[in-house]
DNA sequence: TCACAATATGTAGATATTTGAATATATGTC
DNA sequence: GACATATATTCAAATATCTACATATTGTGA
């Protein structure tokens, strides 16, 4: 197979599938898509989520053990920014892949269904 | 915050974190990448990843759950395949994301790597 | 209809993740 | 130094996930 005779494919894939992981989770997906637009402190995100102080920030320290996002102190705060910039577009495609397969449910289920009505009555 | 007073982009998020949940996965990610140039049967499947069986089965049964897969049965096999021809494209798009990522990772590293070495001897 | 090949499902122990409460640490202010 | 604010860490219980083995199901060709 590929993933024996190619070994850096599977380390590539197991990274990518670590990236995944940590997206893989609702708050810090918010998380993300909060300071896609700069840096904010944890006050503000904790604020933005409403969710509990301890839960912003683990998940702060997950995006950070991911090196998605990079820290900087100023005073008592603590602001997080993105390590790339490039990141919040490719969620956005991501969004976008969701809306391709949920038209395409939608029209299957359409199609399901006026198959089922153009049955009814037929002989089975 | 924009969670609460706009409940469809929460949905919308949660759906993505779903759907990064499945792929955060290394088995499930590899059986992907197997079906990026088309459909494949399950032995197939089997034999590429190296992966047990039920291994293979339950990933392909995650996958479809999920929407991201669709099967097709023809004589005694069964034939899997994407649902979004895009997905591979975007898969890549994340290889690329980890790719910038490690890079800054690497300067970063040499970065301080060389600063150490420039304070080697000086006073502290 | 029989037996087999292909695939799916059930199961249980092991492992990992999530959660919130409590506590700790660091920083600036007085 | 004492205090308040901002943030992180620790911990344990609840929950979810993973793994691989065993078993079941389902078409198919003989």
């Amino acid at each position: 197979m590929p993933g024996s005779r190619v070994p850096h494919r599977q380390v590539a894939h197991h990274e990518l599938a670590d990236l995944f992981g940590v997206l893989g989770h609702p708050l810090r997906l918010a998380l993300v898509f909060q300071l896609r637009h700069g840096e904010r402190d944890v006050t503000a995100l904790i604020e933005a989520t409403e969710a509990p102080q301890s839960a912003v920030s683990q998940a702060l320290a997950k995006l950070k053990a991911a090196r998605l996002v990079v820290v900087r102190r100023a005073g008592r705060n603590i602001y997080y920014r993105l390590t790339l910039d490039s990141l919040p577009g490719w969620l956005d495609g991501g969004l976008g892949l969701l809306e391709l397969e949920t038209a395409q449910i939608a029209s299957l289920h359409d199609a399901i269904s006026l198959t089922r009505r153009d049955l009814e009555g037929e002989p089975s």
